[in-house]
Parts: C-alpha cells; structure tokens; sequence
DNA sequence: CTGACTACTTGAACGCGTTCAAGCAGGAGC
DNA sequence: GCTCCTGCTTGAACGCGTTCAAGTAGTCAG
C-alpha cells in the first residue's frame, strides 16, 4: 500500500490485449467499483469473490476475464490513492518554505490519504512485500511510480530554504523516500487507534532529520557523512 | 524468513495445553520433519497439507491438532536458524572484544546461516510480511524468539569495550535488532550473486555505525540523541 | 478386571480462490 | 438475411487450507 503512492499513474492496466469495447469497460468498472465497496465495508477477507461477482449482478468468472485475481483488484484502490498523494501534497508545497514543516506536511498526507484503507492496506502490503511481485516498490514495474514519488521528495528539499552539504542534496530525496517507505512499514503495523503512533513517529523523527541535516554541516560531521555517502554509493553499485 | 532468526529459542510451543504424553511429540516431530523436507523439496506453496499428512502417515486433521495452520510449520524452520545463528555468533563473541568487529561478525554470521535458504525465504516472506500473520516478527507468537535475539545484540554491545552513553547502552540492542532486520529485508531483495551488495551494506554500515556510536558522547551531539532517544520512548508508548 | 477419562486420530465436509469448456451477442462482410 | 468472428459471459468443478463430530486406545482409580 502506499509503498509507492505518490505519482499520477495510468488508471489500471486491462488485462485483454484486444481491442477494448465499451461493454467490457462498463462491466469492468462495475466489478472493481462494487469490489472496493464491499473492501470498504467489510474488510478485504471477508470479502469473497462469489459476493462480489452476485453483489455486481455477473458470474464469478467474468471477474476473472477482466482481473487476474483477487489481489489484482486491489491494484485498482492502489493507483487512485497515488493521485491523491500527490494533490494532498502540492497544497503543502506550496505555501510551506521550510524544509521540516514541508517534510511532516507531506508525510503526514500520505497517513490522511492512505488512513480510511488501513485495514486492507495489510492485505496490500503481503502482495507488495514479495520481491517478485510487480507492486512492490522496488520493482522495475513501479519504477514510473517510484521515480516520481522520489521527485516529490525532490520538490520537499529543492523547494525549501534549507542550506544542505550539495552531496547530501543530491541524495537526500532518495533517502527521504526511504524514510517515507519505513513510515509505511510503521504505519502498516501500526494498530494503535487514529494511528496515534505513526503521527508521533512522523512528528519526532521531521526535526530530528531536519537537525541532522543542519549538522551535515559541520566540521566534525563531515567524516561521518563523507562516509555514510560512500556506503550508499557502494550498496547502490550492483558490480 | 530468518526475521527472528537468532535466537536461541524454545523448539516449538505445543498447541494444547495438556501435559503432553511421548506418542503425541513423536507424532509432532514427525509432521513437522516431514513438512520442513517437503517445503525444502518442493517449496512452501507446493507443499500441500494433505501431501504432508500423506507423506507423514496420518490424517490431514491430526497436523492440525499440532499446528494452528500451515504457516505455523514454518516457526519450526525458524527456530532452527535461530538456534544456528546463536551458535554462530556465539563464536565470534568470545573472541572480538571491539564493538564494530562484534557487530560485523554477528551480523555475517546471519547471512551465512540463512544463505541456503535465500530462495525459499523469498517466498516466506511474502507471508511473512503480513503484518496479522503468526510469522512476522513482531508478531506476539515471534515475542520470545524476538526477546532472545534482542539479547544476541545486548550481548554484542554489552560484551564489548565501547564506551557509550547509558541512555544508548539501554537502547541500544534493540536498535541493532531492527537494524538486522532492516539488512534482513535487504537480504530478500539482494539479487547480487552471492549477496555481494548485502555484504557490502554490512561492511558498511557497522564503522558507520559504530563512529555515529562513539560521536554520541560529543556535546554537540547530545541534543539530537536525547531527541532521538525521547522519539524512541514516544513511538513505543502505546496510551 | 472394568469402567471412565482423555490424549490422540480420523476423514468427510465446508467455503474459499481460481479455472475452463461451453455458450451468448452484436457487428462486419457478403 | 445469414454467417462468422470475437469480445464477453456463464457456472460447475477443482484443489486448496481448515474444521469438527466421531471414533480409538492408552492409563489410572476402584
């Protein structure tokens, strides 16, 4: 979930190659629709295919010969959240200067965005998690999505007033991707109420990046940081 | 996968409550070695229930008098890393007494236990991941083998020389704990033959660490560690 | 030796996600 | 109008993990 929310992508992908009629789109729509309904109101388990197919008034069937599985309809809630992602944080950007107010804003419209699926966002996160599925976030499949989240953390640094070491700048979207990755991982297994923990995770670590950040600069820090460079340069290196 | 792997941990809780008679635990090791060759053989999701009862001579029930659920076979593979990992690291405790050394060969000694599982574990921890499955590690049903690996790393720190802030030192293990899992989840997606990129991560992250360690003692320094310690605190509160 | 208790064992049955051979329908070409 | 072609639709059937009412057998009290 969310792993890679954040850009605009195509709206799900069809899985018949033909030529697309209209029918076929209507009906299509009229499963994922009815589906992420009975997600919403039920929980993703809960939910069973034969439900949706009778809830959607077809065969079980024909909601296979649009999806390839139950997981896949998923992809569907997972693309229309990245949209709101990204327009949630164009507010913030916009009227914040500074580095760690832009930071926590963006962050935390990522939880608002994301919040109301929590519960199916696990399910989500299974499907993601596995190295060889293309929802994970560090698939060459989401490489579109996963660039243009990494350039949303772009716009965060490169759009604030924050005077940073010009190495550490250059790095510090990708890692604050990470970041943003990790607050997922948090988020997922976060069961506290209102995500309580996850705000507070959010809140506590926005001023301690931005600190270090500002200490990137300073003398003593240099050797540490010139180091810490030079080890995300040797993992990235694949050789 | 190995998320827990470490520890020295209990072989397996028994599912009831009873006191358990000598036919019943044969019966328990039989379905459990039998499963673990089969999940070896044929991997986890080829491995049917009903193949292993087969294969077992029994009923397909009877694996569910001993284990709640498929998944729960696979904390028999666990434990049993966890028991290779601890005897492994065990070694290089008694012979490095320097902090970054001590950590260096826990952490390689981990990725050497679980090499040879590296395609299965893939594939485990995609169930794994889920954050309400018994397998993930911060699972309530992980709690033991979580609480003894843990202790592996408190014995890394407290077994060494380094000199470091008792607010730290406190923290510390479990810090490293999660860093391990964060190599861990490095590890799954290391495609680099031989893992040579995992290797690489720990090679350089442990002087990185281990300086950022020392660094903590610094007055410039302590103001963002109290932030970060006074985080640490803030996240795990759960009210 | 007998009965009852209980640890242990059984396999049919359930509901699930998924597959597939079979049919339906509506437009293009004649 | 007829005939294909093909996008679309069907629902019975499959194999899976899991459950459970019903049994079996070892043990201990009397």
């Amino acid at each position: 979930m969310t792993g890679v929310t954040t850009a605009a992508a195509d709206p799900v992908e069809p899985k018949p190659e033909k030529p697309r009629r209209a029918r076929g789109e209507q009906t299509r729509q009229l499963i994922l629709e009815t589906a992420l309904r009975l997600f919403r109101e039920r929980g993703y388990a809960e939910t069973t295919m034969r439900v949706i197919a009778k809830e959607a008034g077809v065969a079980v069937g024909n909601a296979y010969y649009y999806f390839d599985s139950k997981e896949h309809l998923i992809q569907g809630f997972y693309d229309r959240n990245q949209a709101a992602h990204r327009e949630a944080a164009e507010q913030i950007l916009a009227s914040e200067t500074e580095l760690a107010p832009r930071l926590r804003g963006v962050l935390h419209a990522g939880i608002d965005v994301n919040e109301p699926y929590h519960s199916f966002a696990a399910t989500l996160f299974k499907t993601a998690a596995e190295p060889t599925s293309p929802l994970s976030p560090f698939s060459r499949e989401s490489s579109p999505a996963r660039e243009a989240a990494i350039a949303l953390f772009r716009d965060v640094v490169d759009g604030s007033t924050a005077k940073l070491d010009p190495e550490l700048r250059k790095e510090l979207p990708e890692l604050l991707w990470l970041a943003w990755m990790g607050v997922v991982l948090f988020w997922v297994y976060d069961k506290s109420p209102g995500r309580r923990r996850t705000r507070r995770l959010i809140d506590g670590s926005v001023p301690l990046i931005d600190r270090l950040v500002s200490l990137s600069r300073l003398r003593v820090l240099r050797p540490a940081l010139r180091q810490a460079l030079a080890l995300i340069e040797s993992v990235r290196r694949d050789d």
